[in-house]
DNA sequence: CGCATATTCAACCGATTGGTTGACGATTGC
DNA sequence: GCAATCGTCAACCAATCGGTTGAATATGCG
């Protein structure tokens, strides 16, 4: 039915594409400088890439040899609306987010997984 | 550390699990009866409904030999949270959105333990 | 007790996922 | 022109996923 859901939640199930769009947060980049940080192959990189395009998470515009990457935080709204239907939270909530914050970084950041 | 939204995504990126999600805002339901308006074999639902329960998406209950599934949103703060830091984050809460950014792109595996 | 109901378990299956490596096409710069 | 850089493609792999079927385990009921 609604295959938007679905690719956009299925890319937002993996670590390395949630970092990778944390990561395009601060800024447009290019692939190479978005796979440097990530102990794996650029190909690997380049696949969660294509999956954040499809997903409409991001767009990849190529100019000369470099593919810049660029963040399209619209594409969570859909997402975002659906679990809003939940209703059981306010659906802009910044206290929850400082709460999740405080909750996120009270942990310690290298305890083993 | 987010294996949370891992599940929790990953958990609502398939249509069956979304579509229980919203037939249990209606209501508890059996797992019987969560079953009945899908074309599988009840095990298939039994595994979706496995899936959301360790998502934290609902919990099941058994009371004879009934098992009753109940939806538990609040398992969709985190995801919900997540999501909405990417909508807004011209604002001025960017402080703490910043930090929240430190600790993702600490989870990346150059600061290897 | 004996049978029906409710649910899970176990084994299996094909498709998808997340990763690798090596070759390849495009583009840039000396 | 040629070599280096940027990024993808293709083939492969192991693991996971979403589904099936059939047997097994409780539990409730007449």
């Amino acid at each position: 039915m609604d295959a938007d859901l679905d690719t956009v939640f299925a890319a937002l199930a993996d670590p390395t594409r949630r970092t990778i769009l944390t990561m395009l947060l601060e800024d447009d980049m290019a692939v190479t400088d978005v796979a440097e940080p990530f102990e794996m192959s650029l190909a690997a990189i380049s696949k969660h890439l294509t999956v954040l395009t499809r997903a409409g998470l991001i767009s990849q515009e190529r100019r000369g040899r470099v593919k810049w990457c660029k963040l399209q935080p619209d594409a969570l709204k859909n997402a975002s609306v659906w679990m809003q239907g939940f209703g059981q939270f306010e659906p802009v909530n910044l206290d929850a987010f400082e709460r999740f914050l405080q909750q996120e970084l009270s942990e310690a950041p290298y305890s083993e997984t």
